[in-house]
DNA sequence: GAGTGGTCTAGACCACTAG
DNA sequence: TAGTGGTCTAGACCACTCC
């Protein structure tokens, strides 16, 4: 029963099970196999298999729910929004987020975009502009680039009815979902423009955070430029 | 086999392992005993022990290594100080870091600290302030709060003296060892004294980041609070 | 060769969900 | 009741380290 790759069986069942997510064979939200049925094609035991789903899950790819089923992680959970959008009020109770959509553009990829996304400089890009509101304070301004190629339909009507994190809108419509990201952070004061969205003065001491976010198999799908203001809010992170 | 509180058998087993962890039954990169041993010693199956290693493998108190044991980890090791130190220079490569004591002070705790730390105000405490240097660049100043009874011998002589992390100090020399900690940054802008120690102009941008480091059992046993100067470095937080 | 962790299997039983 | 994931066991064998 072994392989003739160097790599324990559990670890070669789960890179196809990434491989069936990656094609889209199960869609977020859905169930994938159980595990007898999963053991019965690939012919290794169900422990085997479990243990594959244990690491595909430990990532947040998966998800399992005892007696249900285990299920593509999906977007539209509040719970896994904070894993990604790191603010949280001084207060500490999350308020309500409104999202307003201040420019939307079709363009091309420069180069340091390209390098970013590992596209060529040329390529269709997309630039979506936003201003991200907690309790009619606005909080965020942004920059969200992403390649064209993989959202062909994506139109500033999309965005603005969209209810929900853009990234519910990008699973659930162009079939990308965002699995990880990471994200660099450094003090900047506020330029002219940026001052003006947020209602502060000018050179009010803001994050700048950077973000590249990765889909299935590390490939980087989305890169992100945004100013914090950080008056009331700070950015959470987590060491261990 | 089954225990009359409701919780699986491996978390009961991690439980107890966790506890010989906090009296320091095992010290830092000292083994513990091998999953046989520990099988026979809680009358249950190796798989059993097996599950509740790995659960404490997966939150970096235990290190595996294949043929020689398990070991407790330890802040020794240099790639686990980048767990703990986030920021990273804009050309990639981290340099050596120095360390200058700027003040060293037993004093009392206020109510601020006393909150953080889960102790009582007016209790004893521990000030540290110092300066880290990144190539002859000082980009870190900061604070750091301990709680006194935790750290009697403690002196200004044994921080200066020591090489390496303070976390690696407080592990070999007094028995805590931080697991886990949680940072809020915010923006801010440098004032005198701290711009002097940075070498920026008044004003300049800055992270300033807040830390609360638990040892075992969630316990908070260190509080922090420091200036980062982002020109060439940048703070790395990873979301997933 | 002996001892350690790492993998894999087969089977039993428990806990939860749904029809 | 049937089907799912969750726990636990016992045993076999592999990979690595050290003597």
């Amino acid at each position: 029963m072994r392989s003739p790759k160097f790599s324990p069986l559990y670890r070669q069942i789960r890179d196809l099970l990434l491989d069936s997510l990656q094609a889209g064979e199960w869609r977020p939200g859905q169930p994938i196999p159980s595990e007898m049925e999963l053991a019965d094609r690939f012919h290794v035991s169900q422990g085997t298999v479990r243990k594959a789903i244990d690491a595909l899950a430990a990532d947040n790819l998966l998800v399992r729910r005892q007696g249900k089923g285990t299920f593509v992680a999906t977007h539209g959970e509040p719970q896994v929004r904070f894993r990604f959008l790191r603010l949280t009020p001084d207060t500490g109770q999350p308020a309500a987020v409104e999202r307003q959509l201040l420019d939307f553009r079709r363009t091309r990829a420069g180069t340091e975009l390209a390098r970013q996304l590992l596209i060529k400089a040329g390529d269709p890009a997309v630039m979506i502009k936003r201003v991200l509101i907690f309790a009619g304070d606005p909080v965020v301004v942004e920059e969200v680039w992403l390649p064209g190629h993989l959202f062909k339909g994506l139109t500033a009507a999309s965005v603005t009815e969209h209810r929900g994190a853009l990234y519910n809108l990008f699973e659930t419509q162009f079939g990308t979902r965002m699995v990880r990201a990471e994200e660099r952070i450094k003090a900047a004061l506020a330029d002219a423009p940026t001052a003006e969205c947020l209602r502060v003065p000018l050179s009010h001491p803001l994050l700048l955070v950077e973000r590249v976010s990765f889909s299935y198999a590390d490939q980087p799908v989305e890169w992100r430029r945004g100013f914090y203001k950080t008056d009331c809010h700070f950015y959470r992170s987590e060491l261990g």
